[in-house]
DNA sequence: TATACTATTGCAACTTCTTGCAATAAGGAA
DNA sequence: TTCCTTATTGCAAGAAGTTGCAATAGTATA
């Protein structure tokens, strides 16, 4: 509720409305904290607002994205997951085999991402990565592969 | 054609099997060379074995990925696509604005895989990274946002 | 070459995601 | 408060991706 109020004057700043499928939206993103994919944010948001759809939930969290309210993610589900901007500055690296994740921190690939916009141009402002690799367990686990 | 024989020894190998539909798949990729969505093999790979089924599609290029003749990646079409992993020792970076595309050396990266290899314990072979980043361009245009 | 084992396929039904369009409603202006 | 503009929504239809299961067909073995 509160995480609403705070958001609707930037969302007018842009030219954007808040709606009350907004408020639900935003509410349920506020109250998990992680990261969720669409169908999870419309269970949850259809409670709050039930006549609520799959493609306002689509189109929202796409448009919210695009203006960083929210950072969008694929994490090996196959499916985008979303979760609000607000205090992220972290990266995630997740286990091919058995999907454990840990978070990296920004600092760690400032160095990279230096490189990289001063070679290609690019800037990386709001990157948001995901790595894939071998965690330690599986490691042992598929050493005779 | 050569390059289904090429496979076939080495499916076989991991207790897979070289059928019609494989050699299809596998024979579309070798051709186009680059990134095909699974949409993209099912039309072309159709061309070539009429009976050839969405979901066989599917499985095969998640198969074919995790037993790593593939390489699968998020390019931001909202798509996974797929490429033979041949050859392949690159990374990308897309512009989230235009799509403007350039590829990434491995060794650009190679430190930080190391110092992150070091840190997670995690090991980050075969990692096809897809980075996003604002091109020059864009940066330009959206400079009075 | 015939047999047996089982990986792979196609089918059907389903879930997830997308798109065009007309109706609705947020919020600035009067 | 009322009116107006137009961003946003819901609907309906469709595309993309998934799953369980019975039938098919690679391939190892004899
Ligand atoms: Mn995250
Ligand atoms: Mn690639
Ligand atoms: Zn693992
Ligand atoms: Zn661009």
């Amino acid at each position: 509720m509160t995480c609403s109020l705070k958001y609707a004057p930037q969302l007018r700043a842009q030219g954007l409305r808040m709606t009350p499928q907004r408020v639900a939206i935003l509410h349920v993103l506020h109250q998990t904290g992680g990261h969720l994919s669409p169908t999870q944010v419309y269970e949850l948001a259809r409670k709050e607002h039930p006549s609520l759809t799959e493609p306002t939930v689509y189109r929202t969290l796409e448009e919210l994205a695009e203006r960083k309210f929210l950072l969008a993610a694929h994490v090996g589900s196959g499916r985008m997951v979303y979760e609000l901007a607000e205090n992220h500055n972290h990266h995630h690296l997740i286990c091919r085999e058995c999907r454990a994740e840990i978070q990296i921190e920004h600092a760690a690939l400032e160095k990279l991402f230096g490189e990289l916009e001063t070679s290609s141009g690019y800037r990386f402002i709001d990157s948001h990565v995901t790595f894939f690799g071998l965690c330690p367990k599986c490691q042992k686990i598929n050493k005779g592969d």
